[in-house]
DNA sequence: CCGGATCCGAATCGATACTG
DNA sequence: CAGTATCGATTCGGATCCGG
């Protein structure tokens, strides 16, 4: 089952076969989070048929891009190589590029804790992040914990319960907790200040000052 | 014919849904280079069935991505918009990644001027462009003619004859003129050097001093 | 020649069922 | 948990055809 070529002896041709087939590269999205397991991976891809999972897996080992991984106790995971790690800051560059380009959910469509937690990485900012912030953001049954200290983002999965190879929990509580939904674009993109997005009920804050919201919508931009 | 959805609500599921459809992106890199007519591009994909590369333009067309433009004189171009073209980053960061796992042609692989370019573009190094550099490359019956000044890069296509939209063709003669092949990519990693890239009839000097290939060298490399 | 549209067989994908 | 197997639906590929 060698991938259909493109009869071109080209750089961009090669990666496009490799990782560009259908839901490849949404299987590498979920990988930039952690390593997951074949279920993981199905349940954070709801509608990929199960067949096509063990096809792209198959075939993302064959490029290097992923590896199984045997775990200790029992099970096992696949995870990114080192290889289809730098592919990050190219899966990144495509959701902001994406990005300005979500209309409205469309029917059935659904929020992961893998991409919400892809959608965060997406629309952060280091270069502005020289304070922190600590918070946790609800959207429909998904809950992260995200933190920024030191310039860097990390967020952890707190519902659904993570994978067992997933982050440690934080201890202590969140600065802010809020919940939200599909109109948060208009935040992460300007469009609404912070104030508006909490009368509009885009955003409700559950805790904490909700003037940490100014700072979250300074740390999360995506713009045109 | 909605592109079929993944059935998720993310920037980089949107991003993938509008351009890694079969032949998209190919597509997108061909445009990248200039705008080009339907028949350039189908010249420039010898193996996309024409049905295809209809729908992909009208998909494109409708993602925002392309633009279809009448000529002054007649006939019509296709070319990005301002949005489309900021795939450029993205699919140049493909081509260095996609580089490393290039093996050798397969059969019937084919170099076409816009793919050579790209790859030109994807291996050039502007941080180490401070002086200038005006070559030549020939690979089987594509001739680039490129110029690095300023510490920018400019291809002008010689052969085949370039779209009539193209780059106007350059006055003077270039400094270093040279024929290769597919094992130039042992030069661009660095496996080989110039004068072994020689020697081993992978790089053939046509004209110039030998020397200005370890200035090439310099500029174009992409590295693990 | 340009810019497609149409037709049809081949390959892939999607949904579901099933298994070690 | 980690996949195969099966089979109909969809898309792709290759060729041909058509209007300007």
């Amino acid at each position: 089952m060698a991938a259909r070529s493109y009869g071109q002896y080209c750089g961009i041709t090669t990666a496009i076969e490799l990782v560009t087939e259908r839901w490849a590269l949404l299987i590498v999205r979920d990988l930039l989070v952690g390593p997951r397991r074949y279920t993981d991976l199905k349940q954070g891809l709801p509608k990929i048929p199960t067949n096509i999972l063990s096809a792209r897996l198959k075939e993302l080992q064959e490029g290097g891009v992923i590896r199984r991984v045997p775990l200790a106790r029992c099970g096992l995971v696949y995870e990114l190589t080192d290889y289809g790690r730098e592919l990050e800051p190219i899966v990144l560059s495509l959701g902001r590029w994406g990005f300005r380009s979500m209309g409205e959910p469309r029917e059935g469509d659904a929020v992961t804790a893998d991409s919400l937690t892809m959608a965060l990485r997406t629309a952060f900012r280091p270069d502005l992040a020289s304070s922190s912030l600590d918070f946790q953001i609800q959207v429909g049954p998904v809950e992260l914990r995200a933190r920024i200290a030191g310039g860097e983002l990390t967020v952890v999965q707190i519902a659904p319960p993570a994978p067992p190879v997933g982050g440690s929990l934080p201890t202590g509580e969140p600065e802010l907790r809020f919940a939200t939904g599909p109109d948060i674009r208009h935040l992460i993109s300007g469009k609404l200040t912070p104030s508006e997005a909490v009368e509009q009920g885009v955003v409700t804050i559950l805790k904490g000052n909700p003037k940490l919201l100014d700072r979250f919508a300074e740390l999360f931009r995506i713009e045109a």
